[in-house]
DNA sequence: TTCATACATTGATGACCGTCAATATTGGGG
DNA sequence: CCCCAATATTGACGGTCATCAATGTATGAA
């Protein structure tokens, strides 16, 4: 997927020697750090762990909002942040909001990791 | 390990049902976080990348200014903060500082994003 | 000891982020 | 149509962050 760098025969001088094109691109380092973006925040984490351990798979605002020590406002701010990582699925029925998992997309974001 | 709210039998009101512990604790979340604080940058992507890429397993600072359009002072600032965050190990030899991947160290971050 | 090299630290600056109060929007009920 | 409840949006404020220029530190060589 990558070229690899042409591998210098080693320089004779000492160090530094590949440079070439860097194992991950300056674009795809920057699309792939806004996911990490939107785990970098305590709050939202524990968002998303609320969403994922309640049983019926979908959690409205009001579960969300009582458990973490923040106004409404500011949770509608880190669950869209959430739903724009493609993180959280959003679902209006109703007066009430209701967001689950993106299936496979915490999965995914590991899946970064292990493909540095 | 977590205790499970209650799970009530439904308000018989309509949405918002348990509250109660929340899944994942605001001190165990604050520090879940600071790994993907870590990761939440484009170029410190880039640096691990390089890193895990290099054959000897290990990349000089001077390895690591050329690719990234960076200045020196800054590539040294984000190593640190890689450092810190326990995903890459620094070993100084003459002149020479020496960054290694931390072993495990981003299959443990990625096993956060299994188990929240 | 003196100089040059590799790297770290400091201080400053501009941008971005998390939070809240206030307000807007949307949908249901009377 | 009017009011209320649930959620989203806006604007402002304080804090943090990424970056750079300048300087400090340590190591090896002459």
């Amino acid at each position: 997927m990558n070229l690899l760098p042409v591998l210098e025969p080693a320089t004779d001088d000492a160090c530094c020697a590949p440079a070439g094109t860097p194992a991950l691109g300056a674009e795809e380092a920057k699309q792939k750090a806004l996911v990490f973006k939107a785990l970098a925040d305590p709050n939202r984490l524990r968002l998303l762990s609320i969403v994922k351990a309640e049983s019926s798979g979908e959690s409205c605002v009001c579960d969300l909002t009582d458990p973490l020590d923040l106004g409404q406002p500011t949770v509608s701010h880190h669950l869209k942040i959430l739903v724009e990582a493609g993180l959280l699925h959003r679902e209006k029925r109703g007066t009430w909001a209701y967001y689950s998992l993106v299936p496979g997309a915490l999965e995914e974001a590991a899946g970064i990791l292990a493909t540095l």
